[in-house]
DNA sequence: CTGTGATGTATTTTT
DNA sequence: TACATCACAG
């Protein structure tokens, strides 16, 4: 194939290059991904084997279209992973010289939100309402600025920072114990790696002579310093990113790597490409003039050649179901007039929340979706419980799973004695695993510990299942066999039937990790089960079954580096976008505007941004104002779906404009059913009811001009 | 140890 | 709303 037919002249100079470092500044829709791929494709052709390159990805949904890209193009297979993942191979290659176990497992958020609380436990402290996150994050942070938690500098603040590096401290030397890494450590441990080995700074270094970054823009402490480490011998490094799409800095990126790039790496060349092949002229020029409001910016002038396009449309709805209401209009209208197929429709929302109202809608009108990212398969509570039984039987330490698996079913292990095994694991220091082993030999070599009978013959029972899961590895057996294995012989599914009402839910979740299991079994070389593990751990957001005809739901966030036909950017109000956490500070002000820009470059044709003026937040009506962002966009690009009567106007805000229905008078409404009002008063919000509602046996309170009932 | 219902408290974004 | 934690009874 003709690798440069296609190119306009700055993608094809940055194709084309070879040697020595250079940045691709790329707008939203430059073709990007494509230059990323050709460039491959260019060296492998040159004649540079596929083992030389690497290149790097945030996310796997990046990593996996960059794979076959490549693979389409030239054929070959070439290492394209994600940061956290590269980071994973490297530390289970080298694992012996950062002190762990090769088969160290990783721990997700969830576990490390478990396992911090543990810690606090075991100092002391209660668990004060916003002092996990607190600290979670905290702790996250120093690692990605790459602190130790024997940094003393760091934590100077008095009493707080004295705190936060004991439970850092603390947890650090818990994941340690038990074999397990968190995701930070596995950026973090591997630059400590790189700092304290130049055996293994050598090693990787000869590995890769080519590196290639994706999204720049994004890169925190700990990946910048690892890149550096990785090109320090070859100085090959190709970089692409956007500086206005920089939408993760509450991760620890930092905009300087992209902007200090020419000054880090001194004979850096820059190309820019400024040719956006995505959207109309109207849409961009909408979110050119929208992101001219940052004012820590580099000015880039994109440009397309699609011709103007429709206007972004805009509508301030009265409520969030009439926002709903208004967004599958559109897609039917879509639909009918530019056949707009399901597939090329988006929802963007800021908040993962958002989604419900949009699912109630699209599921009463039965138009097919998807929420892209959200609450995770692998989060569930099914799930996790028997991918802990799994880890356990690969690394024997690992009590946190121990912890969440010996009383699924109920074996008799509580809090007591499970704090009493992790003493006396700790005392001893010997695998949890390994000490229930002893204890089960000689029951009564252990003063600490005295167990039941039926404590005893469910540690047994568990003990056994976990060693015949341990000897199906080592026999080969394939991963779904194993993982069926530990769903029914532990009695995982008997204890999931005593709970009939999510039995069926449940069973059918475990049987899509079975299918799952089966499907990696046969698409792997090597199928071995930390692998599969690994890969669950990493992969977060698992790619919903392939359903070709539904629209997408998902966060701005989780739109980058995607397109659609038809776009909605929902939910643009003061407080939810911005983010009522963003206003405090300028910077995270911009990043707001920069990820209202992402939204807004993602739509081909059409684009609407939508509003509420009223919403229920946490069970609660709240009133809301349209986002500022909608003024920041000249009124000579959009277009206003609000009619005028429809507005509601300032007055009608008032309270006392309305007379009051008389208590007792029946009422019906479409939701709720059949009521009758019981008591009405004035609040904030206007004129509201108490009304009794027969069917559900409730009393509800509901704002006069915004419930949907009817006297009847 | 286990099950329950009451109570309170939090929602940004993700590897 | 929805989820985690807590108090209390069995």
């Amino acid at each position: 194939m003709n690798m440069v037919a296609d190119l306009n002249p700055e993608q094809m100079l940055a194709v084309n290059h070879i040697d020595g470092p250079l940045l691709v500044l790329a707008g939203a829709g430059s073709g990007k991904t494509r230059v990323v791929t050709r460039r491959i494709s260019h060296l492998l052709n040159i004649g540079v084997p596929a083992s030389d390159i690497l290149a790097l990805t945030f996310t796997n949904k990046a990593a996996e279209e960059m794979k076959r890209r490549v693979r389409q193009e030239s054929n070959q297979n070439v290492l394209i992973s994600t940061f956290h993942s590269l980071g994973a191979r490297i530390l289970r290659e080298s694992s012996t010289e950062i002190g762990y176990k090769t088969d160290f497992t990783i721990y997700d958020q969830k576990d490390s939100d478990q396992l911090l609380k543990n810690c606090l436990q075991i100092l002391g402290i209660k668990d004060e309402k916003g002092l996990l996150r607190t600290l979670r994050s905290s702790i996250s942070e120093a690692k990605n600025a790459l602190v130790s938690p024997d940094d003393a500098g760091y934590f100077s603040d008095a009493q707080r920072g004295k705190l936060l590096q004991d439970i850092y401290a603390l947890y650090q030397s818990k994941l340690k114990e038990y074999n397990a890494l968190d995701f930070d450590d596995l950026l973090f441990l591997t630059v400590k790696l790189f700092q304290n080995s130049q055996k293994a700074r050598e090693l990787y270094q000869n590995r890769w002579s080519f590196l290639l970054i994706d999204e720049y823009q994004d890169t925190n402490k700990a990946q910048y310093t690892l890149t550096k480490y990785l090109v320090e011998k070859h100085n090959n490094l190709f970089v692409v990113g956007d500086p206005d799409q920089s939408i993760y800095s509450w991760r620890g990126a930092n905009l300087e790597n992209i902007l200090n790039f020419e000054n880090d790496f001194e004979t850096a060349k820059v190309i820019t490409l400024e040719q956006n092949y995505r959207s109309t002229s109207i849409i961009l020029q909408g979110a050119n003039a929208l992101i001219q409001n940052n004012l820590s910016r580099y000015e880039k002038k994109l440009w397309s050649d699609l011709g103007a396009g429709e206007s972004i449309g805009t509508y301030v709805a009265k409520n969030d179901h009439d926002e709903a209401h208004f967004i599958i209009e559109k897609i039917f209208h879509h639909q009918r007039n530019d056949s707009v197929p399901f597939d090329e429709v988006a929802i963007f929302y800021r908040t993962n929340s958002q989604s419900r109202i949009f699912e109630d809608h699209l599921l009463r009108q039965n138009i097919p979706y998807v929420i892209i990212g959200g609450l995770s398969f692998y989060q569930r509570r099914e799930i996790k419980d028997i991918l802990a039984l799994l880890r356990l039987s690969i690394s024997e330490a690992d009590f946190l799973s121990f912890a969440r698996s010996i009383n699924t079913p109920r074996r008799g292990f509580g809090e007591k004695a499970l704090s009493n095994l992790h003493d006396l694991a700790e005392e001893l220091h010997l695998p949890i695993i390994h000490l229930c082993e002893r204890i089960l030999e000689n029951p009564h070599a252990y003063e600490t510990i005295k167990l039941s009978k039926k404590q005893k013959s469910g540690l047994s029972e568990y003990i056994d299942t976990l060693s015949t899961i341990k000897n199906m590895q080592q026999t080969g057996a394939s991963i779904d066999e194993i993982i069926m294995t530990a769903v029914e012989k532990s009695g995982y599914l008997n204890f999931l039937k005593e709970d009939q009402e999510t039995y069926s839910e449940r069973k059918e979740n475990l049987d899509e990790l079975i299918n799952k299991g089966l499907e990696w079994q046969n698409e792997t070389i090597d199928p071995k089960l930390v692998n599969f593990l690994e890969e669950l751990s990493l992969k977060s957001s698992h790619e919903e079954k392939n359903n070709p005809h539904s629209i997408k739901l998902m966060t701005l966030h989780n739109g980058k580096g995607l397109e659609f036909l038809l776009t909605f950017i929902v939910g643009m109000e003061e407080d939810l976008f911005p983010h009522i956490n963003s206003k405090d500070s300028p910077d995270s002000l911009e990043e707001e505007r920069r990820l209202c820009y992402v939204g807004m470059t993602r739509a081909r044709k059409y684009l609407y941004l939508t509003a509420s003026n009223y919403r229920m937040i946490w069970g609660t009506p709240k009133f809301m104002r349209p986002s500022r962002f909608f003024e920041e966009i000249p009124a000579e690009y959009t277009f206003s779906y609000n009619k005028k009567p429809e507005m509601i106007s300032e007055d009608s805000d008032m309270p006392g404009e309305m007379s009051a229905l008389q208590n007792g008078t029946a009422v019906f409404h479409k939701d709720f059913g059949k009521g009758v009002i019981k008591k009405s008063f004035q609040t904030s919000l206007g004129l509201t009811y108490d009304v009794y509602f027969f069917e559900n046996n409730v009393t509800r309170s509901l704002v006069a001009k915004f419930a949907k009932f009817e006297i009847c």
